[in-house]
DNA sequence: CTTGGCACTCTGTCCGTGCGAGTGCCAGCT
DNA sequence: AGCTGGCACTCGCACGGACAGAGTGCCAAG
């Protein structure tokens, strides 16, 4: 029908308008600055019927009107175009993340970056660890019965632990521990690590078995526990923009939850590199997000993510533009990290 | 004199009651709360004159003193005793940081503690590159051309170089550079690495001359580098407590100059194992750090500062109680970093 | 040198008013 | 049937005056 799609617009507009301008919207300046080829009088009763379908509130009796929630997800499912990331924005983003030294560097960048396109809290989770591959593993002895494990996984991460044996260590085992372990484990996905751990203790010498048990159970505890995921935040001044306006109490328990760092790695959990997904206000489980969005994607090529990276602001931010700016983002740090 | 032993009492005051209530602090209750055996009369000339010293100043005309940032330098010179930490705060840093897997555990932890222990923000740095030791450096082959260097310090850092040679690189080689890198740097520290360049080539043998020299180059360029130092920032949500009371404008430039790595490292340029280093308001160089302090201390033996940590705040702050807590997080973590 | 008293100043708050924005509804028009 | 202009109504908010309270500076007396 008609109507129907005639209302549809007067969301959209709703939205677009209470964005950028940030006050509740009135169906007198709904009529002037789009032109929906209606009077004011009949988009106040379009606005009636979305206010009581829930896609629309209004603060108080006689204020504008503003997108609730479920507003702002029909509009990000089927009233947002895909908006094209501008030359200089393209642009910005080559010159921020060429010239990277390490992974650490690149994804240091990709969170500036990000926090300046959109101008909001910027998040880059660090490759999974139990996704990466084993490139290299470095054995190194610190003490008698102590060695440093130094993992150098094919996604450019570099993890390190310290393994004590409860016996001196003979220094010559050292080289031959460190080939049989790279034999063993050498482009061996983490997560399948513990399935060759059986095989390895198999062919190891006798005088070398205690020890290789040691180092691959340390191996495996500390460093394919999801806990170990690494997360880069960034940005954080700009949630003291708005602030006041866009959240109700206080910045505090958003900051909080950000810091605490395992909140936001759940939401990453189901990224996926082919499609940005938008979680908004309440559609957030955590508590201290439910007057944020969350708008993530996943980077790496598209049979294999790496990781994640995305957004929090307000609900009421641009979605159109951040979507893009996280996507844009995504493709390149994952070619970045395709080609070292 | 015995006035003005009495006015260094009055100002003492005058800072604990403002710190604590955060209400400038009249002649009246002054002389309520402390008992300083005179009348409010007498408090009110002895304000007068410490006004006149600008040691304090009134927000309006009939309103109670306020402590300046000169008042707060003398307070924190002369007046405050050091507050010895609680039980139950020194039980909270031995469970906080024990059972780090690695530095970058460790500091994460030290941070977390020392925000928490603080309630302010709470900044980290990572053991200088620059005074660290080489432990090993490890070498790996990654492409025909293309080199990973690893080095590892005995400050327990690890970091990744890629080194790219004109020249595709015989894989024979490559154990042979990286004992010829060990020998030629292992336990150098890494601001004397440069010394040990010319002597590494003279004993190069020819064919890895030019391997030895890209290699080195690599090292020295951008791991000597005083950028490569790095920082963990954590906290920032006590910053969105009393915000708009203690930050005139906004915490914005704040956050922004805290993210912005470079300033917090200037300032931790300084500091040293010994003693706490108290930069109050203005004396901060910065300008988004004018309403605010920073207390830091240098970790690491006394004869050998690794790095710095420290806390960002109001300078409306519990100086003695979180310059003890500095110092005690940072004789812990000293300890910490000098067993592994 | 200290103290009690006193007049003065200023801020923050409360309350009443008026204004403007925006709405919902209704009758008339196409 | 749907759209439009008109109109009465509801609120929130900004403005302004009155008021109470806190705090001060000064002065004369102890």
């Amino acid at each position: 029908m008609a109507h129907d799609e005639r209302r549809l617009e007067v969301l959209r507009a709703i939205v677009q308008d209470y964005v950028s301008t940030n006050d509740p919207v009135g169906s007198k300046a709904l009529a002037e600055r789009h032109d929906l080829g209606v009077s004011p009088a009949t988009i106040r009763n379009d606005m009636a019927v979305l206010e009581e379908q829930g896609y629309i509130t209004q603060p108080h009796t006689s204020a504008g009107r503003v997108p609730t929630d479920k507003g702002y997800r029909l509009f990000v499912d089927r009233l947002s175009a895909v908006k094209p990331l501008s030359v200089a924005e393209r642009r910005a983003i080559e010159r921020f993340l060429d010239g990277a030294v390490d992974l650490h560097d690149v994804l240091g960048r990709t969170v500036r970056l990000l926090a300046q396109l959109t101008r909001q809290v910027a998040v880059v989770q660090y490759p999974t660890l139990s996704r990466s591959a084993v490139r290299h593993l470095e054995v190194v002895q610190v003490a008698a019965g102590r060695l440093l494990l130094v993992l150098i996984t094919d996604t450019g991460r570099v993890e390190q632990r310290v393994v004590d044996s409860p016996v001196d260590i003979d220094p010559e085992a050292v080289p031959e521990l460190r080939t049989l372990l790279n034999s063993a484990f050498g482009g061996v996905k983490l997560v399948d690590a513990g399935d060759k751990v059986p095989g390895l203790l198999e062919t190891a010498p006798p005088h070398l078995y205690g020890l290789v048990a040691t180092v691959s159970s340390t191996l495996l505890e500390t460093l394919v526990e999801p806990s170990e995921d690494r997360l880069v935040i960034g940005g954080t001044a700009n949630l003291a923009r708005g602030s006041a306006l866009d959240f109700p109490g206080s910045v505090r328990p958003l900051l909080e939850a950000l810091e605490e760092q395992v909140v936001v790695l759940r939401l990453m959990g189901e990224v996926d590199p082919t499609t940005v997904l938008v979680r908004i206000g309440e559609e957030n489980a955590h508590e201290a997000l439910t007057s944020a969005s969350f708008v993530s994607v996943g980077y790496g090529s598209s049979e294999r993510a790496l990781g994640g990276l995305g957004i929090v602001g307000p609900t009421r931010m641009d979605y159109p533009g951040n979507m893009a700016a996280v996507r844009a983002v995504a493709r390149y740090v994952g070619q970045l990290l395709a080609e070292s």
